[in-house]
This record gives structure tokens, C-alpha cells and sequence, in this order.
DNA sequence: CGTACCTTTGATAGAGTTCAAGAACGGTGG
DNA sequence: CCACCGTTCTTGAACTCTATCAAAGGTACG
């Protein structure tokens, strides 16, 4: 349901004349960056995922030995030795990177079918550290068989989506105002629980507000006035961690400002 | 000669109790993330590096064709089909995102030995593009090639590193200020240029005001007025695009908050 | 069942944007 | 070689968005 209907719902005119687009006269999707493979129903993929697992689903597999990670505990440290990749089978986790002077910034969630671990390949050990926000289960793949083909083809699309995931935070971070920046992560972690088989349009959050406003760069106060005005404007109803997106493209034109 | 006197300049006493970080007992040295690789000259490159082909060199090989492109055109389009990735054999390009609205985003810049196009290859399809910010040259990667066992693992660690330094612009974008976020840059590229064989600490800047504030998250304005001050403080001279790194710890502190 | 953490909401202040105008630069053609 | 043009850079002034400070509920977990 929520692909199509969020497509559907979605579609524009095309805009005209921007020199350095795609020049197919097609009706535009409202996205914030298109995903050729999966479509509109993607549109919200690269603000928050590796979506490799989940479609190429091979890193899940029950070949791996898995490892339960309990809430707070984590699965790396920045610093760490790399010596595994870690898919997440069940629970949720953040990653978060730490500067000298003990500032910190939540660099991503992660559910269901992700993978996390990649920033430590190239250097043997991890930048980031990765926290469960609730009682976890990954399967642990060893570095030594990321050499294997078929895990080393997975891995290239699984890394090349999570820059394009990276280059999203980027565009959030760097152009979007608080409100759009709130929008489009609801939009995003509305579509990624929808995808993950859990809920519809309701969900409950896992993070705290301070995680949610470290991701996007806003203060938790920020956030938490965001989401009362999101309430009041109808567009989600709030309660502590509990979340219903009620009007989809209603919080996708806070996000692109269209105004209505 | 870089390497070994930032190292040094930057040596300060490791800081007490904090929990989660790294239990060794060395001295700290001051950088955004640690390069475990390559130690502390590495110690801005998560900033603004693949630092990949650099160090493990096999991509600059002259086993590729090359390709010249010059100044303002593009290498690759946002939506276009990704069939090779390229390396920077020499000149200088910027890559950006753009949003629906025209709202757009320089994602990273990019000089000789770096690797370009690789958000590409999870979806076959370009997302960000590439433009060349001065006459250049890169040597082109079939798609086809990155299957081969020692390019592929190659990839895979350029891509890792690339990930890292998106870790560190989202740090940079959602944790610093101002001050903090320019003076990042400037060392970051600085460094860079240095390891390129280059220039020492003087250096052209090949963008614009408007570029450098699109990528580290502020107007046009507000990254004159900064260079002004920077130079008013001893840091820097600068005249257009003109640079001169006078004062590395200087510019150090100011990223890390350390007043003196 | 109490305590620590999380959330909400208000008031204030500050950092950075926006608007505006002039200056400096670099490339082009006469 | 110089003059001209468009682009880029600098600087000022006013404004706005968001952070910060503060204090009162609410929740959940031990």
C-alpha cells in the first residue's frame, strides 16, 4: 500500500527548465533524491539507509553466527579493532561519532536488514561507534569472507548506497530549516519501518529527542516544539515516543516548501 | 615535513575519563578522527579525503584510459547512468546534490589521486554530479572492472574512507559553528593539498565563496566575512583566492574550542 | 514507588542569514 | 595594452531562526 499511495499521492509537474537535470519529460516525483532500482517508493530511502541488505538480502542469512546486543550496550567502539561486519536481524541501533573535545553527533539509525560496520574497512578499525537503542540481534560477518564474490558484489552496492544515504544527511543538514529537516526524517523512518514488514504510519520512535536532534542538527528543545507544531497542524499526533504520520504529503511539502 | 611538525604541534595531554572512547594511555593529538592507518598526518583527511587511491595507488595507474574535462563542464549528471567510476589524474572538481526545489548542495571536493563516482553503484545510477572547478583530467574505471578481485578490493576501502569523511562533514555540519567549520576546511585542505605534492601552506583555492559555504553549511557571506577575521587574527592571509596557512595550531584551536 | 531521565513549554539572547551596495578581479575584444 | 563586462568578493545593517536557559510535568525503570 504505503509505495504506491505515497507515489500516487506524490506526483507534481515536471519543473521547467533546470539546465543540469535529467531532460525526460516525465511527471516529477517528490523525492528527495530518486532511487532508479526501487522507484517512488523509495523516494525517502537515501535519508536513512543501506537499503542493500534489505533488497539484495544476502547478509542476513542464517549462515552467520549471530550476537544479541542488549539496550545501551555496544556493538563497536570508535577506535576499535574492525574485524567484522554486523547486519542487524532484530532491535535498533545509532551510530554516532565523538570530536576530541567530547562533543558527539548521531551520524544514523539502523533496523531491521542493515548493515553497520562499513566505516572501519579502510582502515582496519571504526570511526563511529554503533549503540543499541533497544535489546538487539546482529549476524556477525567476518572480515575475512568479505573477500568472497558474491558477499564482495553485496558489499559495493550495500557501501555505494550508504554514501548516497550520507550525501542525503549532507543536503539535510546543510540547506533544509529545522522544520523540513524534521519532515523529512519522520518521512524517511516512516518508509524504512513500513519496509522493514513492522507497522504502517505508526510507530513508535526509539530514539530520545536529543538523538533525533543530534542526527539532524537541531537542539532536543527544537524537536520537541517541531513535533507539538506537527500535532497542531495535523499533520502526525505525538505522544512521548509514540508517532502517527497522518498526512503524508502534507509533511512532504513542509519539506520541499511547498505551501498550501 | 608536514606531517611529522603538525603531528607535533598538535600533541596535548590525553584527556581524563571519558568513558567511551579508546582506554590507551598515549598522548592525544588534536584532530577531528584519528587516520589508525596513517597516523597523524592523516589527522584531517576524514574531513575532505578518499584518501583510498592515495595511499594504496593502483587506481592512477596508467592501465586506463583518460579523459579531459574542462573547466565548468560536467564528468558525470545527477540521474545519469553510472557505468565507470573515474580518478583524478590532476585538476579539481566539486560534486553536489540537488533537491527538487533547485535548492543544491556541494557534497565534497575532489583533487589528483581521489576517486569520483562511486554513489553510483548501488543503483547504476548517479546521484550527486561532478563538475570540473578547473581544466582536468581523470582516468576512467569500466564498471565492468570493478569485479576484478584486486580493484574490488581496492573499492572497498576507498569506499570505507569515504564513508568516514561523510561521518566527519555531518559532524561538521551538525556539531560546529561557524569559525569552527572554515577553520576545519581550510586544514583539511591544506593537508590535502600538501599530500597531493603541491603547495605547502599556500594554496589556490579552485571554488568560490558560494562553494565553499554550500559544502560546510553557510552563506556566501558569512565565509568572507570569517576569512577577513582569520586574517585579522594572525591565522591566515588571504587575498581572492589566495591562501596562506600562517598559523596551523592557531586554526586548530579555533576548530576545537580551545582558547588561548 | 521513588528517582532519574525524558519531554514540554516559555522567555531571552545570539549566531548567522538576508538584503544591499560598492570594490576588486579576470577574461575578452578592440 | 587598455577598457569593458560579468563574476566574485567584501562589508554594513537589519532581521530571523534556532540555541540556550529555566522550570514544570510525565514516564519508565530499577
Amino acid at each position: 500500500m504505503a509505495a504506491s499511495q505515497v507515489a500516487t499521492a506524490l506526483l507534481v509537474a515536471p519543473q521547467p527548465g533546470v539546465a543540469s537535470r535529467s531532460e525526460a519529460p516525465q511527471p516529477r516525483v517528490h523525492t528527495l533524491f530518486r532511487c532508479p532500482t526501487h522507484g517512488a517508493s523509495c523516494s525517502l530511502h537515501a535519508l536513512g539507509l543501506p537499503c542493500g541488505a534489505k533488497h539484495d538480502g544476502a547478509f542476513a542469512g542464517a549462515e552467520f553466527t549471530r550476537k544479541r546486543v542488549k539496550r545501551a550496550e555496544s556493538l563497536y567502539r570508535a577506535g576499535g579493532i574492525c574485524d567484522s561486519l554486523y547486519a542487524v536481524c532484530n532491535g535498533f541501533f545509532k551510530s554516532s561519532v565523538m570530536l576530541e573535545d567530547g562533543r558527539g553527533q548521531v551520524t544514523g539509525f539502523h533496523m531491521h536488514g542493515e548493515v553497520l560496520g562499513m566505516d572501519g574497512i579502510g582502515t582496519g578499525s571504526h570511526a563511529a561507534e554503533a549503540i543499541a537503542l533497544e535489546d538487539s540481534e546482529v549476524s556477525i560477518i567476518p572480515a575475512a569472507r568479505l573477500q568472497e564474490p558474491t558477499l564482495q558484489r553485496q558489499l559495493q552496492k550495500v557501501m555505494s548506497r550508504e554514501l548516497v544515504r550520507a550525501q542525503a544527511v549532507m543536503m539535510m543538514l546543510g540547506t533544509l530549516r529545522a522544520e523540513e529537516r524534521l519532515a523529512a526524517f519522520l518521512l524517511n523512518l516512516s518508509q524504512r519501518f513500513v519496509e522493514g514488514g513492522l507497522s504502517s504510519n505508526e510507530f513508535r520512535l526509539r530514539m530520545t529527542r536529543e538523538e533525533i536532534g543530534s542526527y539532524i542538527g537541531l537542539s532536543l528543545e527544537t524537536v520537541s516544539r517541531l513535533f507539538s507544531r506537527f500535532q497542531d497542524d495535523g499533520h502526525i499526533a505525538v505522544r512521548q515516543k509514540h508517532v502517527r504520520i497522518l498526512d503524508v504529503s502534507g509533511l512532504t511539502a513542509v519539506m520541499l516548501r511547498i505551501d498550501d
